[in-house]
DNA sequence: GTTGACGTTGACGTCAACGTAAAGCAATAC
DNA sequence: GTATTGCTTTACGTTGACGTCAACGTCAAC
Protein backbone atom coordinates (compact mmCIF):
# COMPACT_ATOMS: atom_id res chain seq x y z
CA UNK A 1 0.00 0.00 0.00
CA UNK A 2 1.63 3.23 -0.83
CA UNK A 3 2.44 5.25 2.10
CA UNK A 4 2.70 9.27 2.34
CA UNK A 5 6.42 8.41 2.24
CA UNK A 6 6.17 6.95 -1.37
CA UNK A 7 6.60 10.26 -2.95
CA UNK A 8 8.11 9.34 -6.22
CA UNK A 9 5.63 6.69 -7.10
CA UNK A 10 2.70 8.75 -6.22
CA UNK A 11 4.05 11.80 -8.15
CA UNK A 12 4.26 9.35 -11.47
CA UNK A 13 1.05 8.40 -11.03
CA UNK A 14 -0.39 11.42 -10.69
CA UNK A 15 1.49 12.62 -13.48
CA UNK A 16 -0.29 9.87 -15.76
CA UNK A 17 -3.76 9.89 -14.39
CA UNK A 18 -3.65 13.73 -14.76
CA UNK A 19 -1.75 14.40 -17.72
CA UNK A 20 -3.71 15.11 -20.96
CA UNK A 21 -2.85 15.97 -24.64
CA UNK A 22 -4.13 18.25 -27.35
CA UNK A 23 -5.93 16.80 -30.68
CA UNK A 24 -1.97 17.78 -32.58
CA UNK A 25 -0.42 15.95 -29.75
CA UNK A 26 -2.39 12.51 -30.32
CA UNK A 27 -2.45 12.89 -33.99
CA UNK A 28 1.34 13.29 -34.04
CA UNK A 29 1.35 10.23 -31.47
CA UNK A 30 -0.10 7.88 -33.20
CA UNK A 31 0.80 8.47 -36.78
CA UNK A 32 -2.56 10.01 -38.05
CA UNK A 33 -4.31 13.42 -39.11
CA UNK A 34 -6.33 15.38 -36.45
CA UNK A 35 -9.19 15.01 -39.73
CA UNK A 36 -8.98 11.32 -38.70
CA UNK A 37 -9.22 11.72 -34.92
CA UNK A 38 -12.08 14.03 -35.47
CA UNK A 39 -13.59 11.54 -37.77
CA UNK A 40 -13.45 8.72 -34.85
CA UNK A 41 -15.40 11.02 -32.64
CA UNK A 42 -18.14 11.58 -35.28
CA UNK A 43 -18.47 8.03 -35.18
CA UNK A 44 -18.20 7.63 -31.55
CA UNK A 45 -15.41 5.96 -30.85
CA UNK A 46 -13.74 8.70 -29.00
CA UNK A 47 -15.24 11.40 -26.79
CA UNK A 48 -12.89 13.94 -25.52
CA UNK A 49 -13.35 16.15 -23.03
CA UNK A 50 -14.61 19.72 -24.24
CA UNK A 51 -12.73 22.69 -21.87
CA UNK A 52 -14.47 25.40 -23.82
CA UNK A 53 -14.51 24.53 -27.59
CA UNK A 54 -11.11 22.79 -27.26
CA UNK A 55 -10.83 19.04 -26.88
CA UNK A 56 -8.95 17.46 -24.15
CA UNK A 57 -7.58 14.08 -24.71
CA UNK A 58 -7.17 11.78 -21.66
CA UNK A 59 -5.32 8.07 -21.03
CA UNK A 60 -8.70 7.02 -21.64
CA UNK A 61 -9.15 8.24 -25.34
CA UNK A 62 -5.77 7.07 -25.98
CA UNK A 63 -6.41 3.80 -25.00
CA UNK A 64 -9.08 3.90 -27.45
CA UNK A 65 -7.44 5.49 -30.05
CA UNK A 66 -4.31 2.73 -30.44
CA UNK A 67 -7.77 -0.14 -30.14
CA UNK A 68 -9.03 1.73 -33.02
CA UNK A 69 -5.36 1.91 -34.92
CA UNK A 70 -4.96 -1.76 -34.11
CA UNK A 71 -8.84 -2.74 -35.38
CA UNK A 72 -7.94 -0.91 -38.57
CA UNK A 73 -4.28 -2.72 -39.04
CA UNK A 74 -6.76 -6.06 -38.92
CA UNK A 75 -8.67 -4.69 -41.65
CA UNK A 76 -11.95 -4.06 -39.53
CA UNK A 77 -14.67 -1.29 -40.50
CA UNK A 78 -14.80 1.48 -38.10
CA UNK A 79 -18.46 0.88 -37.50
CA UNK A 80 -17.60 -3.07 -36.40
CA UNK A 81 -14.38 -1.60 -33.91
CA UNK A 82 -17.10 0.56 -32.48
CA UNK A 83 -19.08 -1.99 -31.34
CA UNK A 84 -15.75 -4.02 -30.03
CA UNK A 85 -14.35 -0.83 -27.57
CA UNK A 86 -18.29 -0.26 -26.51
CA UNK A 87 -18.26 -3.87 -25.44
CA UNK A 88 -15.12 -3.62 -23.52
CA UNK A 89 -16.86 -0.49 -21.47
CA UNK A 90 -20.11 -1.75 -21.52
CA UNK A 91 -21.66 -2.35 -18.19
CA UNK A 92 -21.64 -5.61 -16.78
CA UNK A 93 -23.55 -5.68 -13.86
CA UNK A 94 -27.03 -8.02 -14.43
CA UNK A 95 -26.47 -11.55 -14.99
CA UNK A 96 -28.10 -11.01 -18.68
CA UNK A 97 -25.85 -8.76 -20.04
CA UNK A 98 -22.69 -10.50 -19.01
CA UNK A 99 -24.17 -13.50 -20.61
CA UNK A 100 -24.48 -11.38 -24.16
CA UNK A 101 -20.72 -9.63 -23.40
CA UNK A 102 -19.94 -13.31 -23.43
CA UNK A 103 -21.66 -14.33 -26.58
CA UNK A 104 -20.07 -11.24 -27.95
CA UNK A 105 -16.76 -11.92 -27.20
CA UNK A 106 -17.30 -15.66 -28.46
CA UNK A 107 -18.16 -14.32 -31.94
CA UNK A 108 -15.13 -12.03 -31.25
CA UNK A 109 -12.77 -14.89 -31.10
CA UNK A 110 -13.93 -16.92 -33.99
CA UNK A 111 -13.69 -14.01 -36.21
CA UNK A 112 -10.37 -13.13 -35.04
CA UNK A 113 -9.84 -16.96 -35.26
CA UNK A 114 -10.54 -17.34 -38.64
CA UNK A 115 -7.70 -14.28 -39.34
CA UNK A 116 -5.37 -16.05 -37.88
CA UNK A 117 -5.84 -19.28 -40.13
CA UNK A 118 -5.87 -16.88 -43.06
CA UNK A 119 -3.28 -15.33 -42.20
CA UNK A 120 -0.86 -18.60 -41.35
CA UNK A 121 -2.05 -20.22 -44.61
CA UNK A 122 -0.50 -16.41 -46.39
CA UNK A 123 2.61 -17.03 -44.35
CA UNK A 124 2.97 -20.69 -45.22
CA UNK A 125 2.20 -20.21 -48.82
CA UNK A 126 4.96 -17.10 -48.69
CA UNK A 127 7.42 -19.09 -46.82
CA UNK A 128 7.48 -22.00 -49.95
CA UNK A 129 6.97 -19.25 -52.42
CA UNK A 130 10.76 -17.91 -50.99
CA UNK A 131 12.49 -21.48 -50.53
CA UNK A 132 11.00 -21.98 -54.45
CA UNK A 133 13.19 -18.66 -55.73
CA UNK A 134 15.91 -19.62 -53.82
CA UNK A 135 15.97 -22.58 -55.40
CA UNK A 136 16.03 -20.75 -58.49
CA UNK A 137 18.33 -18.88 -57.25
CA UNK A 138 20.67 -21.42 -56.30
CA UNK A 139 20.44 -23.08 -60.24
CA UNK A 140 22.03 -19.98 -61.73
CA UNK A 141 24.92 -20.47 -59.46
CA UNK B 1 5.36 -42.32 -63.84
CA UNK B 2 1.92 -42.78 -65.62
CA UNK B 3 1.64 -45.41 -67.55
CA UNK B 4 -1.05 -45.87 -70.18
CA UNK B 5 -2.47 -48.23 -67.57
CA UNK B 6 -3.04 -46.14 -64.63
CA UNK B 7 -6.72 -45.26 -67.05
CA UNK B 8 -8.22 -43.90 -63.81
CA UNK B 9 -5.95 -41.11 -62.45
CA UNK B 10 -5.17 -40.17 -65.75
CA UNK B 11 -9.35 -39.90 -66.21
CA UNK B 12 -9.44 -37.33 -62.91
CA UNK B 13 -5.75 -35.11 -64.39
CA UNK B 14 -7.95 -34.17 -67.21
CA UNK B 15 -11.23 -33.72 -65.98
CA UNK B 16 -9.66 -31.21 -63.05
CA UNK B 17 -7.24 -29.87 -66.26
CA UNK B 18 -9.97 -29.53 -68.27
CA UNK B 19 -13.23 -28.59 -66.14
CA UNK B 20 -13.84 -24.62 -66.49
CA UNK B 21 -16.97 -22.72 -64.84
CA UNK B 22 -19.38 -20.13 -65.84
CA UNK B 23 -19.22 -16.49 -64.12
CA UNK B 24 -22.57 -17.79 -62.18
CA UNK B 25 -20.86 -20.70 -60.42
CA UNK B 26 -17.71 -19.57 -59.86
CA UNK B 27 -19.63 -16.44 -57.79
CA UNK B 28 -22.02 -18.75 -56.32
CA UNK B 29 -19.03 -21.05 -55.22
CA UNK B 30 -17.10 -18.30 -53.55
CA UNK B 31 -20.09 -16.20 -52.05
CA UNK B 32 -19.49 -13.15 -53.88
CA UNK B 33 -21.92 -11.42 -56.98
CA UNK B 34 -21.14 -11.66 -60.61
CA UNK B 35 -20.56 -7.63 -60.30
CA UNK B 36 -17.57 -8.27 -57.43
CA UNK B 37 -16.02 -10.95 -60.20
CA UNK B 38 -16.31 -8.92 -63.15
CA UNK B 39 -15.02 -5.80 -60.82
CA UNK B 40 -12.15 -7.58 -59.79
CA UNK B 41 -11.30 -8.43 -63.87
CA UNK B 42 -11.46 -5.12 -64.53
CA UNK B 43 -8.88 -3.89 -61.88
CA UNK B 44 -6.64 -6.51 -63.51
CA UNK B 45 -6.90 -9.30 -60.73
CA UNK B 46 -8.32 -11.92 -63.01
CA UNK B 47 -8.02 -12.51 -66.29
CA UNK B 48 -10.85 -15.18 -67.98
CA UNK B 49 -10.92 -16.47 -71.09
CA UNK B 50 -13.29 -15.32 -73.46
CA UNK B 51 -15.17 -17.66 -75.85
CA UNK B 52 -16.51 -15.11 -78.25
CA UNK B 53 -18.11 -12.63 -75.56
CA UNK B 54 -18.95 -15.22 -72.64
CA UNK B 55 -16.18 -15.38 -69.47
CA UNK B 56 -14.68 -19.05 -68.94
CA UNK B 57 -13.04 -19.47 -65.65
CA UNK B 58 -10.06 -21.82 -65.05
CA UNK B 59 -8.53 -23.16 -62.21
CA UNK B 60 -5.92 -20.65 -62.53
CA UNK B 61 -8.70 -17.97 -61.97
CA UNK B 62 -10.41 -20.02 -59.15
CA UNK B 63 -7.56 -20.16 -57.67
CA UNK B 64 -6.83 -16.40 -57.90
CA UNK B 65 -10.06 -16.24 -56.46
CA UNK B 66 -9.62 -17.56 -53.41
CA UNK B 67 -6.58 -15.72 -53.06
CA UNK B 68 -8.08 -12.18 -53.90
CA UNK B 69 -11.01 -13.12 -51.46
CA UNK B 70 -8.27 -14.49 -48.52
CA UNK B 71 -6.21 -11.00 -49.20
CA UNK B 72 -9.36 -9.25 -48.45
CA UNK B 73 -10.73 -11.04 -45.17
CA UNK B 74 -7.01 -10.17 -44.20
CA UNK B 75 -8.10 -6.04 -44.48
CA UNK B 76 -5.65 -5.64 -47.98
CA UNK B 77 -6.93 -3.28 -50.15
CA UNK B 78 -7.74 -4.99 -54.13
CA UNK B 79 -4.40 -2.62 -55.51
CA UNK B 80 -2.10 -4.35 -53.00
CA UNK B 81 -3.55 -7.88 -54.06
CA UNK B 82 -3.07 -7.54 -57.23
CA UNK B 83 0.59 -6.95 -56.87
CA UNK B 84 0.79 -10.09 -54.51
CA UNK B 85 -0.59 -12.42 -57.00
CA UNK B 86 1.34 -10.52 -59.72
CA UNK B 87 4.16 -11.33 -57.58
CA UNK B 88 3.38 -15.38 -57.70
CA UNK B 89 3.11 -15.31 -61.45
CA UNK B 90 6.13 -12.65 -62.24
CA UNK B 91 8.80 -14.03 -64.24
CA UNK B 92 11.78 -15.10 -62.24
CA UNK B 93 14.62 -16.12 -64.61
CA UNK B 94 17.56 -13.74 -64.18
CA UNK B 95 18.79 -13.03 -61.19
CA UNK B 96 17.93 -9.72 -61.05
CA UNK B 97 14.05 -10.60 -61.18
CA UNK B 98 14.67 -13.01 -58.70
CA UNK B 99 16.35 -10.33 -56.49
CA UNK B 100 13.60 -8.17 -56.63
CA UNK B 101 10.67 -11.07 -55.55
CA UNK B 102 12.74 -12.32 -52.89
CA UNK B 103 12.94 -8.25 -51.64
CA UNK B 104 9.55 -7.84 -52.17
CA UNK B 105 8.66 -11.45 -50.21
CA UNK B 106 10.36 -9.64 -47.17
CA UNK B 107 8.09 -7.19 -47.32
CA UNK B 108 4.79 -9.21 -47.12
CA UNK B 109 6.36 -11.16 -44.66
CA UNK B 110 6.65 -8.14 -42.48
CA UNK B 111 3.52 -7.01 -43.07
CA UNK B 112 1.39 -9.99 -41.91
CA UNK B 113 3.89 -10.58 -39.07
CA UNK B 114 2.58 -7.36 -37.79
CA UNK B 115 -0.62 -8.30 -38.39
CA UNK B 116 -0.36 -11.21 -36.30
CA UNK B 117 1.16 -9.54 -33.74
CA UNK B 118 -1.97 -7.50 -34.01
CA UNK B 119 -4.10 -10.20 -34.20
CA UNK B 120 -2.61 -12.23 -30.88
CA UNK B 121 -2.32 -9.12 -29.04
CA UNK B 122 -6.51 -8.78 -29.59
CA UNK B 123 -7.06 -12.42 -29.01
CA UNK B 124 -4.79 -12.34 -25.71
CA UNK B 125 -7.22 -9.26 -24.57
CA UNK B 126 -10.01 -10.47 -25.52
CA UNK B 127 -9.46 -13.70 -23.35
CA UNK B 128 -8.71 -11.72 -20.47
CA UNK B 129 -11.44 -9.81 -20.85
CA UNK B 130 -13.63 -13.24 -20.82
CA UNK B 131 -12.00 -14.32 -17.81
CA UNK B 132 -13.37 -11.03 -15.99
CA UNK B 133 -16.45 -11.49 -17.14
CA UNK B 134 -16.59 -15.03 -16.28
CA UNK B 135 -15.05 -13.89 -13.01
CA UNK B 136 -17.94 -11.13 -12.21
CA UNK B 137 -20.75 -14.05 -13.31
CA UNK B 138 -19.48 -16.31 -10.50
CA UNK B 139 -19.54 -13.11 -8.34
CA UNK B 140 -23.50 -13.10 -9.52
CA UNK B 141 -23.75 -17.20 -7.91
C1' DG C 1 -41.40 -17.91 -82.01
C1' DT C 2 -41.46 -16.26 -77.77
C1' DT C 3 -40.27 -16.90 -73.09
C1' DG C 4 -36.98 -17.40 -69.54
C1' DA C 5 -32.36 -18.08 -67.87
C1' DC C 6 -27.99 -16.46 -68.23
C1' DG C 7 -24.70 -13.66 -70.31
C1' DT C 8 -22.79 -8.96 -71.88
C1' DT C 9 -21.41 -3.73 -71.61
C1' DG C 10 -21.91 0.85 -70.01
C1' DA C 11 -23.01 4.14 -66.64
C1' DC C 12 -24.56 6.10 -62.57
C1' DG C 13 -25.33 5.37 -57.26
C1' DT C 14 -23.65 4.49 -52.67
C1' DC C 15 -21.10 3.94 -48.47
C1' DA C 16 -16.94 4.19 -45.77
C1' DA C 17 -13.03 6.67 -44.54
C1' DC C 18 -11.14 10.15 -44.73
C1' DG C 19 -8.88 14.71 -47.58
C1' DT C 20 -9.20 19.44 -48.35
C1' DA C 21 -10.33 24.02 -48.46
C1' DA C 22 -12.85 28.05 -46.28
C1' DA C 23 -13.71 30.85 -42.59
C1' DG C 24 -13.43 31.95 -37.97
C1' DC C 25 -11.97 32.26 -32.73
C1' DA C 26 -8.17 32.63 -29.09
C1' DA C 27 -3.88 32.90 -27.19
C1' DT C 28 1.07 33.81 -27.59
C1' DA C 29 5.09 36.17 -30.20
C1' DC C 30 7.04 40.16 -31.90
C1' DG D 1 -1.44 46.30 -32.55
C1' DT D 2 -0.98 42.56 -35.63
C1' DA D 3 0.85 38.38 -37.03
C1' DT D 4 1.44 33.76 -36.42
C1' DT D 5 0.08 29.47 -34.37
C1' DG D 6 -3.26 26.24 -33.00
C1' DC D 7 -7.68 24.99 -32.58
C1' DT D 8 -12.55 25.02 -34.16
C1' DT D 9 -16.78 24.02 -37.44
C1' DT D 10 -18.97 23.59 -41.97
C1' DA D 11 -18.98 21.63 -46.13
C1' DC D 12 -17.73 19.76 -50.38
C1' DG D 13 -14.26 16.37 -52.78
C1' DT D 14 -12.05 11.82 -53.37
C1' DT D 15 -11.00 6.93 -53.46
C1' DG D 16 -12.10 2.09 -53.03
C1' DA D 17 -15.28 -1.42 -53.55
C1' DC D 18 -18.69 -2.59 -55.15
C1' DG D 19 -24.47 -2.15 -56.03
C1' DT D 20 -27.89 -1.25 -59.29
C1' DC D 21 -30.24 -0.32 -63.15
C1' DA D 22 -30.80 -0.16 -68.42
C1' DA D 23 -30.49 -2.09 -72.68
C1' DC D 24 -29.22 -5.71 -75.26
C1' DG D 25 -27.33 -10.65 -77.17
C1' DT D 26 -27.97 -15.91 -77.03
C1' DC D 27 -29.47 -20.24 -76.45
C1' DA D 28 -32.41 -24.15 -74.84
C1' DA D 29 -37.27 -25.16 -73.71
C1' DC D 30 -41.95 -25.15 -74.49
Amino acid sequence: MPTPAAVPTRAVDADQRERTWSIAEVAAEFGVTHRTVRHYEELGLITPERRGTTRIYHRRDRTRLGLILRGKRLGFPLEEIRTIIDLYDAPRGRRSQLEYVLGQIDERRADLEQRRRDLDAALAELTEFERRCRADLDLLG
